[in-house]
DNA sequence: ATGCATTTGCGAACCATTCTCATTAATAAG
DNA sequence: CTTATTAATGAGAATGGTTCGCAAATGCAT
């Protein structure tokens, strides 16, 4: 059982919520996820371990541990919500729209700029949400296309 | 028919579409949303005037009007594709967290730094989803809240 | 007008997510 | 260590957006 792991079922205790066998591994699957993995997906590694875990369950679940604040429920694209430890540092994700692949990124200088519209428009910033959306560029190694 | 229908129906023609009465109706509606519709609203709208138009249909041609650019789909929230004209100013919000007031502003050095930011990363910018989280600064003239 | 590839309408299929409900299990009280 | 209470679970059905398959309809070049 890992260490973020414990951190989440103890603040599930906390916040009043049981510890059962089921969500002592959804835990540890969120919490060694270093990618950005669906509902479904997080389903196929718990059932790895264990293949009583229902699908239901592991929606519950992650809900559960959103609502602790340390869980992060992103709504990136294609109709799925992925699922992200909030651990890490601050950064705001690129979604590469041929492949679905999550390109994390970090702008000190967009950070900055949206504080400022904020305090322009009268607003303290106190989060702010940021995806990008693009198409890999063409650079080098180019691909045989059709003629 | 709209002139931005026109537009795009003409633009259908050139990439080599036919058109068909159910393509300039939809065109038609689609270029008339000020909103960002998804697929179903759009399909309610077109049904509106023309009931024999099938939903297939309605999501086949958003997918044709994409492809000439003309109309933009944003997988952006909640599992729906959202349509948006290409013509229109573009906007991103800053929502009162105390309020829930939306607070439209637009940024073109953030835009900037967003296509900058997505190039340095290898990614040609196509769409981008930005909200902003703020508390009303406490200067002068502070408006009635709700009871 | 004719021929043929493109479009369409319809229903089935898909996929992520939610819901229902009977059963199981965690926790608190005794 | 029981027992009572009540939340959590599993299985499957339901929902809602989106795509597919196919026969029938239609646009368009000739
Ligand atoms: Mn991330
Ligand atoms: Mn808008
Ligand atoms: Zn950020
Ligand atoms: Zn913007």
């Amino acid at each position: 059982m890992s260490d973020a792991a414990e951190v989440l079922i103890s603040h599930c205790r906390q916040a009043g919520q049981r510890i059962t066998a089921p969500r002592r591994i959804i835990a540890d699957v969120v919490a060694k996820a270093d990618d950005h993995p669906d509902v479904p997906e997080i389903y196929r590694r718990v059932a790895a371990i264990d293949p009583s875990i229902s699908l239901s369950t592991v929606y519950r679940t992650v809900k559960v541990f959103a609502a602790t604040g340390l869980v992060e429920r992103h709504s990136f694209a294609g109709g799925r919500v992925q699922i992200e430890p909030t651990s890490q540092a601050h950064h705001d994700h690129l979604i590469d729209i041929e492949s679905g692949a999550v390109v994390e990124f970090r702008s000190d200088e967009i950070e900055r700029l949206q504080a400022l519209v904020a305090r322009e428009l009268g607003f303290e910033l106190t989060a702010h949400r940021l995806v990008l959306y693009g198409r890999p560029l063409a650079r080098k190694a180019r691909r045989a296309r059709k003629p």
